[in-house]
DNA sequence: TATGAATGAGGGTTCATTCAT
DNA sequence: TATGAATGAACCCTCATTCAT
């Protein structure tokens, strides 16, 4: 009776519709490139004809965007509720929440990083800032590490750098079902990692207090 | 001078034009990514009509794949004469090269590392090719360099991975006149790379000689 | 309230969408012209959703005929209740009326004779009808008048298009507020009017009685 | 043999289909209105692909603004060679040259005047700007007439308004073969306007001098 | 070798309209 | 009566490429 019906059913459609569009630009950026991918083709994926994508997305571009704002707070989402057992160093804890996260997106990941110059200048600084608040996670557990003589990093920007580098290197040529598991994985680069900001032996710093 | 005349000056024109056409495209391929660049941009960055682009270059695609197969001659190229001096690291010798190498030409390296699924298939290969022969060198080292003793590496084509991904993602990030010497972040990667592969500490095999 | 309650409303309310669905669209129309108008635009005029005008004209041509039609017909019968005062000339009566009833409309006027061409045939022949019916008015007029002597006109047909034209064109430039108020408008359109019909001096029948 | 070889046919080809692109754009600019013709429309009246128009003109709004900038540059190069023959009023001289050029030229006329709300800000102005020049001779001439004590008007503005609509208004209803020739319109039209600014018997100035 | 006009396909987006709710 | 999702066609424009000159 109301002038505004039962549109409830109408909504789930419509949220339903917007989620499949999602997964498949997220499939079609990942394994073409935004740009190398026509509004054409991702309502073909979904089932729908070109003009329906616009009751969901105002255009191309906020699809990516959203795609991208979406995969990061679901990143520092998840670490947020990823809680370090006791007696675990954190930079293991980190390294592997990132490899085991990653591993089970690959798209999501491989889009985050390649897209980054599809996006246009407002979006590229609201990701960059959500990336930034999540490497600047592995900075401190970097920078107080060493502080406490766990680690000995002499610059824990760049170090941060090179260890995301290297983690976010690996979906790249990781595949499922080949001569290495996921937990294979996960333990040849945590030991690198390791390895590679361990306090040199001789020149371990003394105990704090 | 006969009615076919000046073909050398010719010839030496066209070369010209085509480097130019390479180092626009390079340019805008980095910048934009292969997809998103159109012929008529390149042919405005080289100040020529587009029609021109093809005495040079039959496709568009031709144009990609020039610059990576280019990229990788040279990078190898580079690699044969870099001769090692005595009693250097084999490690140190390829990470500080490679570092050296690719802060020295970001454009290449961005393309020949994010434009390989432009390539269609015979490119791929190709480039694929070159790309593992460069990986196995440093395959080599890294197995050459644990059999050893020097280094202790457990799956010496993962660490492959995690070392050149670690060392490639440099120019994305390094600017220079930044607060980072282009021989600081050497150090410093050099650092994390040579801790990464060292043999543990208890588990180091005695000297071999 | 039985289970179809409330119809008087629903029809009170739907009168009044569609009231404001035609004050939107002559705006509209009035501004950008019927063809660069689209339906989101008058919906969003309107506050509605598209679909709901569609509960009021069956397509966009329908509003665009309704408004012609009914502009077409106020005007007429506007016409109809302008009784000319006693000792009034009727050409001065006719002038008067239409300068003031089309400063009064300016966006109906402009309208109703500027998107003739966007009619379809059908809503065009209705619409022509009663433009001649007005047209003929002023023929009939000036007919009158030259038979009486009062006015010289040679063609009465092509001196009603003339006078026609020439005051329409009125509220094209006429801005409210402006330095000419609407009266000095009508005076100085009068004048030239009357002028312009006006027995050529030597030629000039006697007065009548 | 030079670098640019011989485009003299490609430029003389070029500037064919520019002009066949005009002609066909104003053709159907008048008959359908600018926002109601599409591309498409065009190119296939002009027997070309809808993409070759974009060598010529680099949107559809510069093809509205080529049209109606000529139209006025071409409307007031033609008034600069009328030349008024000796003993020929001003004002009869300017109102038979704007019937019979305006009686040639429906299609431009009627663009350039209907079209005008079509064009993008800066393109109005332009056009504007060449408007008013050419209804400034028509101002000039009724001042300088009135002054002389030709002509009786209170607002030379104003009527140029008044004049130059009565006037434009002929082809929107001339048909060519009718019952009324060219020069029968112009007597009619003529004699209106000189009545309607004609110098009321009994206030006739006195001559200057 | 370079031009500039042209093609044929396809780009992102908007259109008027429909319809289940 | 209003919603919001969808259609199918069309919009303006750009694409890589060709070709006569």
């Amino acid at each position: 009776m109301a002038a505004h019906a039962l549109p409830a059913q109408n909504r789930t459609k419509g949220r339903e519709t917007a989620e499949r569009v999602r997964k498949a630009a997220l499939t079609l950026f990942a394994n073409s490139g935004f740009a190398a991918v026509s509004m054409r083709e991702i309502s073909a994926a979904v089932g729908v004809q070109p003009g329906a994508l616009y009751n969901h997305f105002p255009t191309k571009q906020d699809i990516l965007k959203d795609l991208m704002l979406t995969h990061m707070a679901e990143l520092l989402a998840a670490w947020e509720e990823a809680h370090r057992p006791e007696g675990v160093d954190p930079l293991e804890h980190f390294v592997c929440f990132h490899i085991r996260y990653h591993l089970d997106r690959p798209d999501e990941v491989f889009v985050a990083y390649m897209e980054l110059r599809s996006l246009e200048p407002e979006n590229f600084a609201a990701v960059e800032t959500e990336r930034r608040r999540y490497e600047t996670i592995l900075t401190d557990i970097l920078a107080a590490g060493t502080t406490a003589g766990r680690y000995a990093v002499e610059d824990a920007k760049v170090a941060t750098r090179a260890i995301i580098a290297m983690l976010t290197g690996i979906p790249t040529w990781y595949r499922e079902g080949g001569s290495l598991s996921k937990d294979a994985v996960e333990d040849l680069y945590l030991t690198m990692v390791q390895k590679s900001v361990a306090p040199t032996p001789g020149h371990a710093p003394r105990e704090a207090g």
